[in-house]
DNA sequence: ATTTAAATTCATCGCTTGTTGAATTGTCAA
DNA sequence: TTGACAATTCAACAAGCGATGAATTTAAAT
């Protein structure tokens, strides 16, 4: 009874080896979208699957429960991520050996692979800063998963900090990190709140003009409290 | 059949007038605690219910459908913060006429009455910035609720600090606004991350020493971008 | 050719969701 | 004292929730 014309609708589908869990990919791009908008309470495994187009079942098959599948949405950029911010310090240490790297080198480490993903095709990475501000802010998730992925990278650039402030307190040092980091959420937020807030100056999908702000901003932060 | 000695469950309650609407307000220090820590999804009513000793029932019949109550919960400390705003930037600018206030002052008078109010015996006040912090970075609350209930206080902190720093464009201003937004948000969002990243060097709860570093980073910042 | 495993759909489970109408009890003004 | 109204509980609603076991089809391994 197999084998005829029109493709089952049920059972495994005559997999051309190219979309090969290709459909895996669909459900993390739909989720990445869908939790950056309406958090993880806020999307059905239901509407993922319609956005992803895709039954419901096979979102548990594939990536099992809701909240694994939630880490696996994060946990996949954030690696990403990583290496490159750690290349760019990599980079900017080699640039002024045998001197430490300029504060302000070190901050654009940090930042500018975020414009570089959001200003590039693939438009997930949109959504994937729209995620980590949400989970940034939130006293559920922030703890655990931005602990769990990203607290290696902040030690290494606290180490690079450290060596561009001498006299910085290591407090002084976490501190303004995390007005950084709190700074740079609400901004790849992409809300749309600047749009409205400064009647249309200013536009949220701008990344060139709020990161060319943001670095000498967060820099002579940095230098005001922990060059005192 | 009334009048028994002990009071019926069902019907309006012996009510002294004390606790007149009492648990009106039950309800929406409940609903603020838990909006802050799980989002608008992440509430049941019947959790809220549970939370505030109350039944169900009741939520609607005080505040209407679910969005009104949320509303409402943003709204309640949003009126009052935007006065203790003004009134600090007004006091800031009759203390340097006629000279235009200095940065500082003015981010002064932005942040400190946050750390007033979260230094203060209500409770209420953190989770209230929790869910600012929420909302804030929320590409669906965000430009709703942030403008309807505190664009009016943008206008005019922009427009003090175009006369602190008369070089700068406008452009300039907004986005430095919008950075300081995000810095305070995660600052006061209270997710406890500092504590983990800065291996228990700093404490999310240590608002003194938040807000002594913020003003300075913020206004350094400001200085950086818009006096160039 | 047969068996095993992978990928998919479908139907359904037991619970939970926001909301509402009816019933009940108390207060207060006429 | 009667009647309007305010405040509360209870029970139920249709819809939706995450999860899963069974059935089905295809691919790969033997």
């Amino acid at each position: 009874m197999s084998r005829s014309k029109t493709p089952a609708k049920v059972g495994r589908p005559r997999g051309s080896e190219k979309d090969k869990s290709e459909r895996g990919e669909r459900i993390l791009n739909a989720a990445e979208a869908l939790f950056a908008l309406h958090g993880y309470d806020g999307v059905t495994l239901r509407t993922l699957a319609n956005a992803a187009g895709v039954d419901v079942a096979l979102i548990n098959y594939y990536f099992g429960p809701k909240q694994q599948l939630f880490d696996t949405v994060f946990k996949r950029r954030a690696q990403i991520l990583n290496e490159e911010r750690l290349t760019a310090l990599r980079a900017a240490q080699e640039a002024a050996t045998p001197n430490p790297v300029p504060v302000e080198k070190i901050i654009e480490a940090f930042l500018r692979p975020l414009e570089v993903a959001q200003e590039s095709d693939d438009e997930g990475w949109k959504n994937y800063c729209a995620l980590l501000a949400y989970v940034n802010n939130s006293a559920v998730w922030g703890p655990v998963l931005m602990s769990k992925h990203y607290n290696e990278l902040v030690d290494v650039f606290i180490e690079a900090l450290r060596q561009a402030l001498p006299k910085a307190a290591d407090a002084d040092l976490y501190w303004c990190y995390h007005y950084m980091s709190g700074a740079m959420s609400l901004t790849f937020a992409n809300t749309g709140r600047i749009d409205k807030m400064s009647h249309g100056l200013c536009r949220s999908d701008d990344f060139q003009a709020a990161y060319d702000r943001m670095i000498p901003f967060i820099a002579a932060g940095f230098r005001q409290v922990c060059e005192a």
